[in-house]
DNA sequence: ACCTGGCACTCAGCAGCGGCGAGTGCCAAT
DNA sequence: ATTGGCACTCGCCGCTGCTGAGTGCCAGGT
């Protein structure tokens, strides 16, 4: 039983599976793919696949179905990254090659998830560009009514947090001369600044400020804080979700936990973050148990970072089911981090 | 054969068939109500009810089940709006009440949204607040690099809009002091008016831009045009996906493209547009059929005018299958809507 | 004019049954 | 190490007949 076929015929039972989603037997696995050997050959392989846990019977005499373990494996000892088809290629370019012009991020953000998720048929994900090592570009203090006030951060990543701010009616109104006076020293506390800075210049802004404009000050101060603290807090835009739904899709229990893991946004994110790029392919995968959240359970991600430069700011990705076509995701994954990171370079 | 007890029957139809999800006779009707006549008599009603298009079977010797215009009499049929069980109203409260201090307007609707959700155990969709109306309080000008800034548009209700801008290569770098300028200039055309009056006025502007900065200007400009106009169009926000599959949801045909349109928020921005309340109820209900998008034919949306004062000023609603309980769906998003508007008013 | 009990009829759903066939493990032979 | 053969397992599929809920109609009662 010589050891590289044990990893073909393995190989060829995800194909299948993937392909069928049937399990499969040793006589299908050698009409279907050209092994060289004969079905009782193919047995003992798969007798020893199974005794690793690669693989398991639904029940007595059925085909095999890869378990997470082996879907690991399958990925793993994929040789390479498959480039892309032209078709694919072709479709990358049409989905996103028009919206390049737009510059807002807002926008590429939300044309690339689209791609993503049409490209691959399964939900796709993305990051935020995270902002923690974002510095502070400028502060706007714009006077709504008389006690009430909207306040504006701008990222010089240039992103922008709003926040509304009430100051207590036992306060004194905020003066026009006031909101500038205070404008001007929020800017220069913050100019510049990661947030985590930000915030502690802030403190000093407080304690500096006149006693009759404490109350107002210190409203508006927190309201500031409160952005800054956003911009460190991880944000998402999400497509695809009615993939799930699809016939081929093929979650086995009900996907009722996997929607709700998605509108909980956070569980997402969570996962995105503790995944870390392999260095060869630039990609990583979890799959099935791997991913701790109990929901997700025959859920798969493959997720990959992308950002301006060599230096990765944000993740995004793709969720399915174990049972998804690897190769085509984690292709998919890299062409479309790659351009982004593109795009976001300009 | 009574007419009154005709709409009876039709109520207890519905009723039952929304608890149970099985067509139901006329034994069962007369055991579980208390109608006071004979199995016999009810099936002389039903074939009546069926006569007029408000039932039907599923096939022969099966209980009958509300067609859509049934629904539709039994909705307007309904003798008032059920006020809110105190659990309900707890749950308002537990939900809504502590969220309340936070003034942030995307934190609001994004409480809102969900305890609509909770409450209904549907899909609950909030339109944002129409800036139709909105004037612009300010246009702030950042810039980020040499040929990169950001425009950002403050309105009177507090809603921020951002546009990068990349200044062409073969234009000048934008100066610190053009952008002051242009600052001012900007705001002096926009601030206080409507957003379609500002483009007007924007015009202006642009013509009477230095010759050797009509390039830059006209970018920043195109930009604010670009935020102005998405201040007319509208965005929601939506949350209970994960209640289309609950086993209890009971959406007949595949629910594909029930998130496809949930995903393409167009289409459910614009059926919402297209309702209006009943005066009485205050409240609009749409109801298989009636609504005209192909995958949505099986799917009912109960819906309610919001405002701060007694101005409409957008919509929220639930969607879920026709299906559905509409005494407490309409009693919830009348509450919410309420409880909303309460909270705006602020 | 309306209600009711009785009656014959329809038909979806379920359980039981048997055959088919894909698939397995084991073994002896090469 | 590979292979063909063989006995065995067991899920799936289609058939059958039964049951029971539900219907429509009618004749008789109020």
């Amino acid at each position: 039983m010589t050891e590289p076929r044990r990893l073909a015929v393995l190989r060829a039972i995800v194909e299948d599976y993937v392909a069928t989603r049937e399990p499969v037997g040793s006589k299908a696995l050698v009409e279907r793919h050209a092994l060289g050997v004969s079905p009782a050959t193919i047995r003992n392989d798969m007798a020893a696949l199974e005794e690793e846990g690669l693989i398991a019977q639904p029940h007595t005499s059925a085909g095999r179905v890869p378990t997470d373990k082996g879907y690991r494996a399958f990925v793993d000892g994929l040789p390479a990254v498959r480039p892309l088809s032209p078709a694919e290629r072709r479709a990358i370019e049409r989905l996103l090659g028009d919206g390049a012009r737009s510059l807002d991020l807002d926008d590429v953000l939300e044309r690339t998830v689209r791609a993503l998720a049409q490209l691959t048929q399964q939900v796709a994900v993305i990051q935020y560009p995270s902002l923690a090592r974002a510095r502070v570009r400028h502060v706007e203090l714009v006077p709504l009514a008389p006690r009430r006030l909207v306040v504006v951060l701008i990222t010089d990543t240039g992103r922008v947090e709003q926040r509304s701010v009430e100051v207590a009616p036992e306060l004194p109104e905020v003066g026009s001369e006031l909101v500038t006076e205070l404008r001007g020293r929020l800017n220069a506390a913050t100019a510049g600044r990661r947030s985590d800075e930000a915030v502690a210049a802030l403190d000093a802004v407080l304690t500096s400020a006149r006693p009759e404009d404490a109350g107002a000050v210190s409203s508006v101060v927190a309201a500031l804080c409160s952005a800054l603290a956003a911009t460190r807090e991880e944000r998402m835009v999400l497509a695809g979700t009615a993939n799930l739904v699809r016939e081929a899709s093929g979650f086995a229990t009900s996907l009722a936990p996997v929607l709700e893991a998605i509108e909980e946004q956070v569980v997402v994110l969570r996962l995105l973050a503790e995944m870390a790029d392999d260095p060869a392919s630039g990609v990583s995968v979890r799959i099935g148990r791997e991913i701790v959240h109990s929901g997700l359970s025959d859920a798969a991600v493959v997720s990959s970072g992308y950002g301006s430069g060599g230096e990765v700011v944000a993740r995004l990705g793709v969720l399915g089911p174990t049972r998804m076509d690897y190769p085509t995701s984690i292709a998919s994954v890299r062409a479309v981090a790659r351009y982004l990171s593109k795009v976001l370079a300009q």
